[in-house]
DNA sequence: GTCTATAATAGGATAGAC
DNA sequence: GTCTATCCTATTATAGAC
């Protein structure tokens, strides 16, 4: 005892897997068991308790978000090309459709927990990202803006319908497919 | 004693409510509270517990969506007409986006529990309804099916980002926008 | 059909040894 | 940094009175 078993960035890891599937109603038993440490180990790297092991997932899955998915839509270059890599990113991201969106899980449950500014920063950061790609590639910045929240909505929706229907084709469907609809006619062929 | 408080439709408005609040880790104590009845009553209406009530709820919940919102799909009449009637009965449901979607709320927490086949049928039926709408409006079958799905995506992954953000304007500008983005151009304007 | 009372279990969190 | 042991509360569920 005493030397750490994994790293803080494999405990997160892993934490994130268990918020992901439960959302916040994870129990500290399955925190536990994710990770491999007794509950008194977590309370020693979150002394807030699972309040502050969400905050940490949320805050983290946020920073992935913006480095590896959203960096290559901010780099020079075609947006078309952009927008594909954002969806191979996603694909990714979401294991094809058989992971759910750790925002939109951490959604339920209504009552003041205190990340939920991390949220809406992660879905506003994520939005504004679509949109900027989309100006760019020549729609006028309010058109830009709510085809950048449809397509959001699109990936959010399609997680939660694919878990609910327990196939994860229509999602990996559906990021073949947003490119297309979401660019300018001109330039989907670019 | 003895003589029932409120009817049994009743209950189940009241438990759905808690149900699209908080998935299925809404707590006994919620359900009691929101209801008006205690524990032990909750369990002459369902013996089997908290799953036998979600079940309950998910079924009715099906049964309204058929007849309430999808019941204008079917009948005779202009396509647009109908996806608009659709539209209007999605934003009494949702309250405009400010209420969560039973099905989507219960999809989360991963363990079989005995109602996943009425959540399936419940994305199944809604998305039948509306890609039987749009063949109708011109669409080849394969076209109107996957339109129907990203119809249902959008709708779901509105719901979840407008909850994260704790803004519903977008998803009643969704609402307004869906059917032209669904229809041939030709018949968006009838 | 509703209640109070109770049981048994699981939940979140802390103290203190090593 | 990890553990065992413990605390208190909340949770699910049942028994039985009215």
């Amino acid at each position: 005892m005493g030397a750490p078993l994994i790293p803080k960035d494999e405990v997160l890891n892993r934490l994130t897997r268990v918020f992901r599937e439960s959302g916040y109603a994870a129990s500290l038993s399955q925190l536990s068991e994710a990770t491999g440490l007794q509950r008194a180990s977590l309370y020693h790297y979150f002394p807030g308790g699972k309040a502050e092991m969400a905050a940490a997932v949320i805050e983290r899955s946020n920073r992935i978000l913006g480095e590896e998915i959203l960096a290559p839509l901010l780099e020079p270059g075609d947006p078309a090309k952009r927008l594909r890599a954002m969806m191979r990113g996603l694909d990714r991201y979401f294991d094809s459709g058989r992971e759910s969106c750790l925002l939109g899980s951490l959604t339920l449950g209504g009552s003041r927990r205190g990340f939920e500014e991390h949220i809406e920063a992660g879905f506003a950061a994520w939005i504004a990202a679509v949109a900027s790609v989309l100006a760019e590639a020549g729609w006028p910045r309010r058109e830009a803006r709510t085809r950048a929240e449809d397509a959001i909505f699109a990936i959010e929706g399609a997680l939660v319908v694919c878990r609910g229907m327990g196939d994860a084709a229509p999602f990996r469907r559906l990021l073949r497919d947003l490119p297309g609809h979401l660019l300018p006619a001109s330039t989907v062929a670019a």
